[in-house]
DNA sequence: GATCAAACGTTAGCGTAGCTAACAAAGGGA
DNA sequence: TCCCTTTGTTAGCTACGCTAACGTTTGATC
């Protein structure tokens, strides 16, 4: 049986995901990368080098997804892949110096994207969305 | 100059709503409409008919990607697109009553998922959690 | 050791989404 | 009337997502 506040609250909270992402959509684009690629290397940044599975699996994407995502990764020079000795069926996907580079400044523009927003509130408001981050991220988790 | 507390905030609010949105993705798929089809009918049942420029600027996608978009929406007859009597150049874009139900429908289990998750807080911190999202509602308007 | 099945990744092929450039049609002003 | 603006579509490209089919490597079983 549905609470009707509880979902009211629900919805409410998908439509602000939904703004936060459009708000940073268009900030994206200027890296030249595109959403899912930047979301793979990022996946191989923060969780350690990864199979073509294994990060496909991380995205949520079928491996020939993946596959054409590496490669427009590894294209510029952003990640290698390489066969692993010890099984070559495997590959490993490890994230360059300038991958690794190029990410940390979209993540800056992006946060300051973000971060401009969060200062229209007044302090306490501002820590009080702090709390409920850290919630959100048990919620979640 | 960036405050670091603020940043890491906006950071993590990010990973949030990024969270959240992957949560609901495979949902998503459920209702066998695309993610920009939903979002522009949505958008047509929010905001009214509009002209497909209107529609366009509220998706933040241009006119000929719009195009194609109304063209998966209206083939199945979940909208339907008539010139404007008073200026022909104009299209009229209108949901159907279908277009409405199946939107309904994958609200409803949109929010369900979203629901559930909130339903592992407690008390007192979901109401932090709903406190929050007005304060982002604002902030993000 | 040869054979067969499973695991892993890629290729092929389809539909959709995004863009820019170019076009067609309608409206409005000189 | 003529021309320019507005509005939408078409054409053509790249990328993303899927399933199906394929090649290669590995390991197990005989």
């Amino acid at each position: 049986m549905p609470d009707p506040r509880a979902d009211a609250a629900a919805e409410r909270l998908h439509a602000v995901a939904v703004r936060m992402l459009r708000l940073v959509r268009g900030d994206a684009r200027e890296s030249g990368l595109s959403g899912p690629r930047l979301s793979a290397l990022a996946a191989l940044v923060s969780r350690g080098p990864l199979s073509l599975a294994g990060l496909a699996a991380a995205e949520q994407v079928t491996p020939p997804t993946m596959t054409r995502i590496v490669d427009g990764l590894v294209r510029p020079g952003l990640a290698t892949r390489t066969p692993e000795p010890e099984n070559r069926r495997r590959v490993r996907i490890v994230p360059t110096d300038e991958g690794r580079r190029l990410l940390d400044e979209g993540r800056r523009r992006r946060t300051q994207v973000v971060a401009g927003r969060l200062d229209r509130l007044a302090e306490s408001e501002r820590r009080a969305v702090e709390r409920a981050i850290e919630l959100l991220e048990r919620a979640l988790r």
